[in-house]
DNA sequence: AAGTTGTGTCAATAGCACGGACAAGGCTGG
DNA sequence: CCAGCCTTGTCCGTGCTATTGACACAACTT
């Protein structure tokens, strides 16, 4: 019955965050202030908090939002090769090192010095951001190559995902570049048995 | 300060007007039920009642905005000729007597029977209708005509305007065959210097 | 040490939507 | 013809929610 009111929420909400997502791109997070943030809306501030029960909750939903965004191009990237685990990968991960790159609020977060930056939720924070690129990538993998063996298979997953966040927080070359590397060595744990002939001198327990 | 309620109006209107528009292209104005049309929104029939104080002003409004979208498309029109009368002319009526015929919202305005319909804004309550035609084709006709007879000018007009709107409760031949007539009718109209010789037997005041 | 700024919380007020009910008029079927 | 039903338009009481203004608290500045 009350449909109309539950889209006005998430209009509020999203507006919120479009203006929250201005501002901490331009200025980080740090330099949020709350009170602006509400006004940008046009709203009270307790308003916006009744929304966002605290900063540091619009900082997390600011940042699921830009990962929900971002998993959205991953999964393209990923179906735009169905059988080809080199390239779905390569395109995937590329996918994501290129929006890091250019996406205003995530160089925000990656520049912010301060103490209550939103950091966190690039690093020690981002659990969720690992678990979500995890399972997308898992499924591919587990349905386009089933033959593949599960150990290797969630070795592959998590190195390919882990990789990737690394070189988000600090890129050694460029996006395609870094994507075809990870790619490759991705494709390499996946195709691993366990049980390959380690080279002479190698300690195997 | 309230910027965000005042958008909320807003939405809530057009999404008013967007379901008005379904029932009435699909059934008719007078089978439009005010509190269908709340419950399409998910709001209130009093609610309703607080955005349009009557049944009759949600047709005005939906009539109104249909009209303003058809004025965008004529302005296109005529700005894609400038210099040229007969093809903005031409242009403009075209595209109105295509949307009129297309338009569901138009198609069920010129066919409902009753009494409570909405036919009266294409006919005897079209005074909006034609004062922002005749402002807009005034207008480009003015400045990329400035030197046609302002008698003439303000002739050609309303003769152009009140011709496509004959046309369009009662169009005769295809939209693009009266189009042309029209624009021909106009021109001949907006040349004409008042003082032309007329046949003999003819009287004049 | 005092002032400033910003976060988070609380209480009182005002506004708005809601549900329910009502009168008035028109339509329909018996 | 008339009784019942539907629909429009209006009113009022209620409840939810945003707003306003204030406050405590912490960190930083002067």
């Amino acid at each position: 019955m009350a449909r109309f009111r539950e889209t006005v929420r998430t209009l509020l909400r999203e507006r919120l965050l479009d203006a929250a997502f201005e501002r901490v791109a331009e200025h980080g997070f740090d330099k949020l202030r709350m009170a602006h943030l509400a006004g940008d809306v046009g709203v009270s501030r307790q308003t916006l908090y009744s929304e966002f029960p605290s900063k540091e909750a619009v900082g997390e939903a600011l940042f699921r939002r830009e990962l929900e965004r971002c998993l959205v191009g991953i999964q393209q990237g990923l179906d735009a090769h169905p059988g080809d685990l080199r390239a779905a990968v390569e395109a995937a991960v590329g996918f994501t090192l290129t929006l890091a790159r250019r996406n205003p609020l995530i160089r925000a977060m990656l520049t912010s010095t301060g103490e209550g930056g939103l950091l966190p939720y690039l690093t020690t924070r981002s659990a969720a951001a690992f678990e979500l690129a995890t399972t997308a990538l898992g499924t591919y993998v587990a349905e386009t190559w089933p033959s593949i063996d599960p150990v290797a298979r969630d070795l592959a997953v998590d190195t390919a995902v882990r990789l990737t966040a690394s070189h988000v927080v600090q890129s050694a070359a460029s996006p395609e570049e870094s994507a075809r590397r990870i790619a490759d060595t991705t494709v390499r744990v996946a195709l691993s048995t366990g049980a390959e002939r380690l080279p002479a001198g190698t300690a195997r327990p």
